[in-house]
RNA sequence: GGAGAGGUGGCAGAGUGGUCGAAUGUGCAUGAUUGGAAAUCAUGUGUAUCCGCAAGGGUACCGAGGGUUCGAAUCCCUCCCUCUCCGCCA
């Protein structure tokens, strides 16, 4: 969310950022300065008539104390209230409004963040290791997986239908030792603290990091019997998470930590659920894009003038762990077009999948700046005194478990159909070389 | 799921309709005292928002949201959370 002083007095730059985002000013800002004008006039006037009744009310309370006859002064307030509702009701409507029209207004992109309108005017910052040549036509994954017995996509749909999957033998056991890989090396060198979050969230966090009210329809939400009311955000409702960013940024939801404590570096691994509205028809093949994914995720609160360098950081980490599987990636910037509601600024990391000859997208490391800190609320005091500020929050994943996992698949397979295991996994493979065919 | 007890400022803990943004203790900050410190004393010490150039003033907040009332921390309703006992359960 945008702070309210902030668009009041810097309008046409929000306007400009927003048409940069390719979305439409007008529709997302209304007319903002008569709607400003009116909410704050309707609070001064329904306060006035507040302090009028507390004034009156007082009085009511010395008459009486001291045995007086109160009867005309409380006629008198009753008469006033009728007003008061009135003025009241205004004033929380044209709040309420404001409040909504704010929690729909998209962050403002950074300056360096390049003009475009979708992926294809993304940036490659850099370039990292050299692709394979193969000596035999490369497979994509779910052929490997399927024939090595260790990729079940057709009992997947039996037991829940398209885009899920279910693991099997060396493969289950692949995934299990890539999220101790990750976690191992985020605790340890990189000195992340790692949390095991719930998988599921009340609509107060999903809005927290600004995946509602925009985004529902992305989202799983469990029947508890209510429906979900857009500008109501339940703290009894359930959610599965779309990402560990959700319960592991609102951990510290209306907290005001510690300076000295700050930046805070967590890594958690979930699985993650999404219900890919939209994307009908889209990467059905294979395991790319899933209902239900494993991540390893990076989260940091860390103060304003630090959130820059930390957001490299935490993007070296994502790469370290690609680095160390050996796996040819590239970092991108992402355009204003591309880059997502909350963020300020997004790299986007794509590993090279010589199956399908093209670079996908296995990770996203995103500074927020202070929007998603101030949808919920996490502050810090800078200094230990004074006011409390926001802090900037951040997160990238490191990495996507399922498509680090069909990486590996794709750039170590062998003419004969195995998959050798990259040499940093052997020792959580129990030792194994090589995937088989059985 | 059933029965009961609770949720008040950084913390502890009073307050059951008016003088309560809230006693008291403690913590913290500043000052006095001291060679320095401890102790002591004094003063101050929440957040958000509205008006205002500012000084300052108003409003709201005692788990959350509604309601009753001239007036609610206090009474009523719904919900959330914590604790105890029972039931169920991995």
């Amino acid at each position: 969310m945008l702070d309210l002083a902030f668009v009041r007095n810097n309008l046409s730059l929000v306007e400009e950022k927003l048409r940069a985002r390719g979305a439409d000013p007008a529709a997302l800002l209304g007319d903002f300065h008569s709607l400003d004008a009116r909410r704050r006039e309707a609070i001064t006037q329904s306060e006035q008539w507040k302090a009028r009744r507390n004034d009156l009310s007082q009085q009511v309370g010395q008459l009486k104390r001291t045995g007086q006859d109160a009867t005309a002064l409380m006629e008198e307030t009753k008469a006033l209230k009728e007003r008061l509702d009135e003025l009241d009701a205004t004033a929380a409507a044209l709040d309420e409004q404001m409040r909504q029209s704010l929690a729909r207004i998209p962050n403002l992109t950074r300056d360096e963040v390049p003009a475009g309108k979708s992926e294809a005017d993304n940036v490659v910052v850099k370039t990292w290791g050299t692709a394979r040549e193969f000596e035999f036509e490369a497979k994509p994954h779910w052929e490997l997986g399927e024939k090595l017995g260790i990729l079940d996509l057709e009992r997947a749909a039996k037991l829940s239908g398209a885009r899920f999957a279910v693991y099997k033998g060396a493969g289950a056991r692949l995934e299990r030792a890539l999220i101790s890989f990750m976690l191992d090396l985020h605790t340890t060198t990189h000195g992340y603290t790692e949390i095991l979050p719930p998988f599921m969230v009340n609509s107060k966090s999903l809005f927290g990091t600004g995946q509602l009210p925009k985004f529902a329809e992305d989202l799983f939400r469990c029947d508890d019997g209510t429906e979900f009311v857009p500008g109501e955000y339940r703290d009894n409702d359930h959610w599965l998470i779309p990402t560990a960013e959700v319960p592991v940024t609102n951990l510290y939801r209306d907290e005001i930590l510690e300076d000295s404590k700050l930046p805070i570096s967590f890594t958690a691994y979930t699985p993650c659920f999404r219900a890919e509205a939209g994307a009908a028809g889209r990467d059905t093949r294979g395991i790319i894009r899933q209902h239900q994914f494993q991540k390893v995720e990076l989260v940091k609160f860390v103060r304003p003038e630090e959130s820059d360098a930390e957001h490299e950081r935490l993007t070296r980490h994502a790469e370290t762990i690609l680095e160390l599987l050996e796996l040819p990636y590239r970092r991108m910037l992402l355009c204003s077009g591309d880059t997502g509601f909350s963020a300020a600024k997004t790299y986007d990391l794509e590993v090279w999948l010589p199956g399908q000859a093209l670079y996908r997208e296995i990770s996203s490391c995103s500074n927020f700046e202070a929007f998603q800190a101030r949808r919920a609320n996490i502050r810090y005091k800078p200094g230990g005194k004074g006011k409390n500020e926001f802090v900037h929050t951040l997160n990238g994943s490191g990495l996507a478990v399922g498509r680090t996992w069909l990486a590996i698949l794709e750039n170590y397979q062998m003419a004969d159909g195995s998959v050798r295991i990259p040499e940093v996994l052997r020792a959580y493979m129990g030792g194994l070389e090589r995937i088989v065919a059985p």
